[in-house]
DNA sequence: AGGACGCCCTGTTCGC
DNA sequence: TGCGAACAGGGCGTCC
């Protein structure tokens, strides 16, 4: 499920859980989850090794990544990919078998990486810019201001959605936010972004704000957020909230985009 | 730089 | 009911 939404509700998870607590024992079921060591493949041993003894901090998100420093001071990171999710728990009974990496801390409750799909990863690196420089990853979106989104967007000409939803031009945009950013800008999702002037920019950027803050608020759960919003509708047979024509969904950079064919332009440069 | 693909892995859902 | 195909909110690499 894994947007910048879901990202901050993991954050806001393990600082209510996982903070200050010396680590006993990690264990790993999937080593495909292995992200690297500072760009380098990391191994289940080596990650067991590294966060033995360790405590976590306070947790950081920067797009759809959740950041932690150990007590020797190095990173800890985790994304998400597809399916994954966090879970705090005491029983060895609620173990799953789809907690890829089971963190047990001293005081016998464990911290799940829980990923039925494994195609999130976790990484250590000596700190947070040493990995995002390593990914390329792009500004987080929350905390790009006005004019730093004006400028990236300014600077681009490639279809709007794919380019909302690159990481390395801004993180924390994924397939089903950018078409709620889209619907609310009333804007098609393959307009290029040359084709938008600033006043539309700000739009856009006004949007973003709005919508990922709200799916916050609704903790990351689309199905609660207000009626009148593009997701709770976007399923297939469903018809646009205003003005009730079916959706359209259609392949955009390899995702599928639900959108209202009449109520989102297509601009042009 | 931008876009189209194919691919990664696995669980769930859909169609026959 | 059973089985395989298609799909899923992630990202990466390659080719043009």
């Amino acid at each position: 499920m894994p947007e910048l939404p879901n990202a901050e509700t993991y954050k806001r998870y393990f600082d209510a859980t996982s903070l200050y607590q010396p680590i006993r024992e990690v264990d790993v079921n999937h080593d495909y989850v292995l992200g690297s060591e500072d760009g380098d493949e990391l191994s289940a041993d080596a990650l067991a090794d590294a966060l033995h003894g360790q405590e976590f901090s306070t947790g950081r998100r920067h797009g759809k990544y959740l950041l932690s420093t150990l007590s020797d001071g190095r990173s800890f990171i985790m994304h998400f990919g597809m399916s994954g999710s966090l879970n705090y728990f005491k029983s060895d009974d609620d173990i799953s078998k789809f907690d890829r990496v089971l963190i047990t801390f001293n005081n016998g409750y464990h911290l799940a990486f829980h990923c039925p799909r494994v195609l999130g990863n976790v990484y250590l690196f000596d700190n947070d810019e040493a990995f995002l420089t390593h990914k390329n990853i792009g500004p987080d979106v929350l905390r790009l201001g006005w004019e730093g989104f004006n400028e990236i967007l300014a600077a681009r000409r490639g279809m709007i959605k794919p380019t909302l939803m690159d990481q390395h031009i801004m993180a924390g945009i994924g397939n089903i936010y950018s078409d709620e950013i889209l619907f609310q800008t009333r804007l098609h999702p393959e307009t290029p972004a040359n084709a938008l002037d600033e006043a539309k920019r700000r739009e856009l950027f006004n949007a973003t704000q709005r919508v990922l803050n709200a799916a916050i608020d609704c903790d990351a759960n689309p199905k609660k957020l207000p009626n009148d919003y593009l997701l709770p509708h976007r399923i297939d047979d469903e018809v646009c909230p205003s003005c009730g024509e079916p959706l359209t969904s259609k392949e955009v950079g390899g995702r599928t985009a639900y959108f209202c064919e009449r109520e989102q332009e297509r601009l042009e440069p």
